[in-house]
DNA sequence: TGTACATCAGTGAACGCGCGTTCACTGATGTAC
DNA sequence: TGTACATCAGTGAACGCGCGTTCACTGATGTAC
């Protein structure tokens, strides 16, 4: 009961203001960039009064910094859970990865907006609006990224050794890591300017491609 | 004489407002967005007044055109000229392609800028803000990196089979095409992001790995 | 060589609108006794 | 079971500032004759 404390009590029907606000709030940031997203649209948007919203966030600072937190959950399950999957689909840590990318290329091609895009991507290119912390939060979601795949191949490369002509070493294993979030961020890009959902998933399967022509 | 009316005839020293506050406003787009990129700076950095800025532009909007087409013809210049050093090291069209790509690696390692960016990436990010035609020439660019990319693997594999692995049908050449960008828009993201200037050359060296690992 | 006119590249003042932020207040719900 | 008080989740009005845009005007340079 009093771990409870976080969320209200009572499991109300009312989908929760903040989150409501926080919700409308990315996707207008996806689509306009964080300055011309306007509080006044949000509450609008929600059926609430600037008062409201003030009541919520301090400022529109902690809004970018709550979209942030928000943002970096998120990823985390969505990765967790599809890896996981994929673990489960094969023991072999390669064999289950690669079941993982296929899965991850998969999830990107059924959403159903067509055209989504990374928080993270919209806030880097924006950077000078935010405050230190935001920009913190940034770089360690996407260190998160890093360490997570880093973390697979260094598993892997102890059971499959990599092919010879490639010097397997840590600066290649993070450059190898990194190119996950790196399709992912450019794919989104491509996807989103050409309006075509497919871009995305494809460049998932070509890593996949490269991964396993690495090691197997 | 008369085909050079386009340029002021005379060779001015003085380095042309209009271009200034072209210079100056992208580097302001790629910190902050469009949105948030005031007309009162640009003027103040390039001291001009406001009714200046509107001799040169309309309004706000042909702006984000005149940046776009800047941006456009600025990066086609850059990657024919890589490329075509590329191709002079060695008449083969794959053994040229590779080093095209060492080269681009090694320029963009070399940027004094260790934080740039890429307008199109922005635009993307905030393309509720433009009209269509903006958003038309922004997917352009990126055809045209796909384009180009692809002409080149068709050259390729006829000279040079594709390892039996792959089915290098339309898509996929398409996708290794568009690969190209989409690690260029991501690397600079995550470059960025991360304040690490040899993500983007280390991502672009692997694509290297990858079309060798095909190729040859 | 001089004069008239046109164009270029701005100046400088004014405008209204929308934005983020503040603040005093309020009705509904929860908790203590 | 009833009353007093505290907290939650807002309302509603007001604010000042900065933004994009307009417009009448101007001095320097270019061109025609």
């Amino acid at each position: 009961m009093a771990q409870a404390a976080r969320k209200p009590s009572k499991q109300s029907a009312k989908p929760d203001t903040r989150e409501r606000l926080l919700e409308v709030a990315e996707a207008a940031v996806l689509a306009k960039g964080f300055s011309a997203t306007s509080i006044e649209e949000l509450i609008a948007a929600v059926g609430i009064t600037k008062g409201g919203f003030f009541y919520h966030f301090k400022d529109k600072n902690e809004l970018a910094r709550a979209l942030m937190l928000r943002y970096l959950d998120h990823d985390r399950r969505v990765l967790d859970d599809i890896f996981t999957r994929g673990d489960a689909a094969d023991a072999d840590p390669l064999e289950g990865f690669l079941t993982g990318l296929t899965l991850f290329a998969e999830t990107l091609a059924k959403l159903k907006d067509a055209h989504p895009g990374c928080l993270a991507a919209s806030f880097t290119y924006q950077d000078q609006l935010f405050d230190r912390e935001v920009r913190a939060l940034n770089a360690e979601g996407i260190l998160a990224w890093r360490r997570r795949f880093r973390a697979r191949f260094d598993l892997i490369a102890a059971i499959h050794p990599p092919r010879e002509s490639v010097d397997f070493d840590a600066d290649y294993r993070d450059a190898l890591a990194d190119m996950a979030a790196t399709l992912v961020e450019g794919g989104l890009i491509l996807g989103r300017a050409l309006g075509d959902a497919t871009i995305l998933p494809g460049q998932i399967l070509l890593y996949r491609d490269f991964v396993k022509a690495i090691f197997r």
